[in-house]
DNA sequence: CATCAAAGTAACTGTTTAGTTACTGGCCGG
DNA sequence: CCGGCCAGTAACTAAACAGTTACTTTGATG
């Protein structure tokens, strides 16, 4: 049993210099790389300019992943397909992130991260109650039109039942903010007269929500069994005004 | 080359018939099998009652098949997975609908007919405008409640961009009844001038659809986000007066 | 009751996959 | 200016995967 094994470890030797030496002088390098014309600078490294960069490499594949995880879900995802459009390695995800599911994980705390924030510079208490909500309407669906990724790891996340996000520890105090600040504009419009006593902050984003959500996470069958193309600009400026008066409609006193 | 590809073939044949001598002495029969206990019958195939019988098979195959490719999407079903869940074999499958692809489309088709149909049994032309508009809304609500398959089927279907149902040819005509029909309900309301004039068919159908499909298919990661329930049977009920306030609030004169 | 096509089975195959290992080479503190 | 550490690489592995093949069982038909 030695002598078989260490005749294969030979074997796997040789095999592994003969490839390496036909990449090498046969110029094989990298036939279907990524976008990047980065990858060539094998045979003289010194040609490259900055090679470690530990920074730049973890954003890249978070950005990659981000990409990957939206297009695909997590089940059609590749680890592969990240590493190779981060135009690095996978040994590189598997370092900076662990495995699969926690960079599963940091792309959607990222994507969280990044519409809350935006929300939070919004200051929706600072004019009229009705400018308020309507302003909240108008920001929440044209960032959802901005950030298509984001609508998607969001389905991903739903279809398995929100697994990854309840292990999260960072996004618990990551949200109170906005329904907080929603909570006030209702009040004041509700004692200025304008809204119904009946006007829940909860509510009154879900209604924004899915109001954009559905419209831009369905319009591919949307478009296919009404024939109609939604995604066309006069069609999503339309729907614009529709959320915007819906919500207004469906709280006004 | 002849010599040792026959070697070869001899050497799996080895292997194979003890393989089946290890299983079948050794008792190793299917021990993390399904739920069913129908699949012990192995050595004496004359104990089972009825073992041939072509529908009830199809039909097992495709109502496996809407729960793996609802529960994990496209790229995460696993063929292996749908044939167990449907106590057959994988070769039944690919025997009844040739392939992995043409299964799930035969999943989705099933599941838009299974819609489209209940709701040409609704009639929402039968009674005041305003009941007309509100029958429908609840109808689509239930309906989504009752069927959480169809909404992850949706879901996957759009992350996918619509890729499989574009080439169906069963639905092209199957949803153009229930826009015809909003439209004349809608029609009788203005007349009637208990709704707006600029209230349109397809605003109304995708306000009623984008509430439902929203709360429920996010409900997971809002649930999550918000520290509350949505699942809870008090939560329902208000979404749902929810969804009818605002819809016809929407239309109202 | 012999035949034969369709229904059904389980083992097999080539490929893809997440994750690992063994190695290289640039860079910073001494 | 050098030695060890760490970013980075590519080849490897075991398992899982979709799809196929070779074969057996069943029941309707002559």
């Amino acid at each position: 049993m030695t002598n078989s094994s260490a005749l294969f470890a030979f074997y796997n030797l040789l095999i592994r210099h003969y490839e390496r030496w036909e990449v090498i002088e046969k110029g094989k390098l990298m036939e279907g790389a990524g976008r990047g014309g980065k990858t060539t600078a094998k045979r003289r490294p010194r040609q490259r300019v900055l090679q470690r960069d530990p920074e730049r490499t973890r954003a890249a594949i978070l950005e990659a992943a981000t990409q990957e995880f939206a297009e695909n879900g997590m089940g059609g995802a590749r680890v592969d397909a990240i590493a190779e459009r981060a135009g690095t390695n996978k040994r590189m995800l598997y370092h900076y992130f662990g495995d699969k599911e926690q960079l599963y994980l940091h792309v959607l705390e990222e994507a969280y991260v990044g519409i809350r924030t935006a929300e939070r510079a919004l200051h929706i208490g600072d004019r009229s109650p009705e400018e308020g909500i309507s302003d909240l309407a108008l920001f929440t669906w044209r960032y959802f039109l901005k950030h298509p990724e984001f609508l998607s790891l969001l389905g991903t996340e739903n279809l398995h039942r929100a697994r990854w996000l309840r292990q999260s520890v960072r996004l618990k105090e990551l949200h109170s903010h906005l329904l907080g600040e929603l909570e006030q504009v209702l009040e004041r419009g509700k004692k200025a007269g304008v809204f119904i006593a009946s006007a829940d902050p909860l509510n009154v984003y879900l209604t924004i929500a899915s109001l954009g959500y559905f419209y831009l996470s369905n319009q591919y069958t949307l478009s296919t069994i009404f024939g109609r193309e939604l995604s066309e600009p006069d069609n999503i400026d339309a729907w614009e005004q529709q959320i915007v008066h819906v919500t207004l409609a469906s709280i006004k006193a």
